[in-house]
DNA sequence: CGCCGAGTTGAACTGAATCAAGAAACGTGG
DNA sequence: CCACGTTTCTTGATTCAGTTCAACTCGGCG
């Protein structure tokens, strides 16, 4: 039996039973991609979505000053796809990059619908799938239109507590929608304080 | 047979036949809410999706500085739910209220699902909706991340002009993230370069 | 008529951006 | 394994877009 993250993420949150799993992964495949290599590029159209087994991308889009803004991280467990190519007629927006060694699995979008027209079970977990990002997505609206840049980077930590180390602060600092220098400045004032309440205690 | 914008608007997205159609609207029932009422308060279970026949509604939520943030418009043939309730056990963080008297189908989310497991066109219907919605929420972020308060405005009523008209600039302000009074200023520079522009043509 | 919320305008303030320069960390090739 | 160049991170000085607060106008409505 495959021993894929992918399989313990299905199993674990469907109750789908082998012969699914075995039709699943066989229209399936695996590859890895190198640290900067790029799954998706703009003006390409995304014809699969990723789930990543291992390592972690960013999708981001370069706007008209040549700034950097990064829509999302996908590290172990997510799934990553250009919504807006896979379903539209539209070429992609955006950027799909490794920003670390990874293993990646495409799944083709048509199959993810036929599979969901044959297996109300695996239309559920779908559609809790997309349900959760729009959930993801609103959240971080709410961020935009509510939060500090303190208070986006102690969202952002409680949130990613792993991300915190393993992406750059430039980056980090894109996703927030501030600058790097700005980012630099709050993790000073925050370590400032902490020391405070540590010494006080 | 029914002439409502509902009707329309699933028969012009969708080649669902008459037989489904009475199904669907038997299953629905439509309620009319006058100006200022609420679909849904924070805390609440959002049990259905609203589809707008007529009128006007807000998704929006008051943070802990007692600030209003509007998450999104929808006027007549737009979808609103909350999703995170609908799919998640947890209670809604939103309100959804009508901002004109309006008329509302509701749907219940569990039919949804059972519709889609029975039929393959209306499946794909409530897939694209679904990411038109997050397509729609990406772009949003993008502007959020990256546009100055008068490249928000542009946007918006490049999008909505509509909306422009119908929706108090306290609203459309909060929607930008930005305050009433900023909307007012790039309102009134705006102004300014426009009549500098037809003098000079 | 008088009230009230929406919109405008002004003046002062501020959080974050920008620009610039230096320090630390990183990796790549000799 | 060190040396070098490159990128990341930090820090400071300055600027700026947008906020805040307050006063005033306008139009609708009981």
């Amino acid at each position: 039996m495959n021993r894929f993250n992918f399989t313990t993420f299905l199993t674990s949150n469907t109750n789908l039973d082998q012969v699914f799993l075995d039709e699943l992964f066989s229209n399936c495949s695996i590859r890895k991609y190198a640290k900067g290599e790029f799954l998706l590029r703009p003006n390409q159209k995304c014809e699969h979505s990723f789930f990543v087994e291992k390592g972690l991308l960013k999708q981001y889009h370069i706007d008209e000053k040549g700034k950097e803004h990064i829509l999302q991280f996908a590290p172990e467990n997510w799934f990553v796809a250009d919504r807006e190519s896979a379903y539209f007629d539209n070429p992609s927006l955006y950027f799909i990059q490794a920003i670390e060694d990874s293993a990646v699995f495409l799944i083709d979008e048509n199959f993810i619908l036929s599979l969901s027209a044959s297996t109300p079970a695996f239309l559920k977990f779908n559609h809790t799938l997309l349900h959760n990002h729009i959930r993801h997505l609103q959240k971080r609206i709410m961020m935009l239109l509510s939060a500090t840049a303190e208070e986006r980077y102690l969202n952002f930590i409680s949130i990613y507590p792993d991300l915190t180390l393993r992406v750059s602060q430039i980056m980090i600092a894109s996703y927030l929608g501030i600058t790097p220098e700005s980012l630099s400045r709050v993790r000073k004032d925050l370590a400032k304080r902490n020391h405070h309440t540590q010494n006080l205690s």
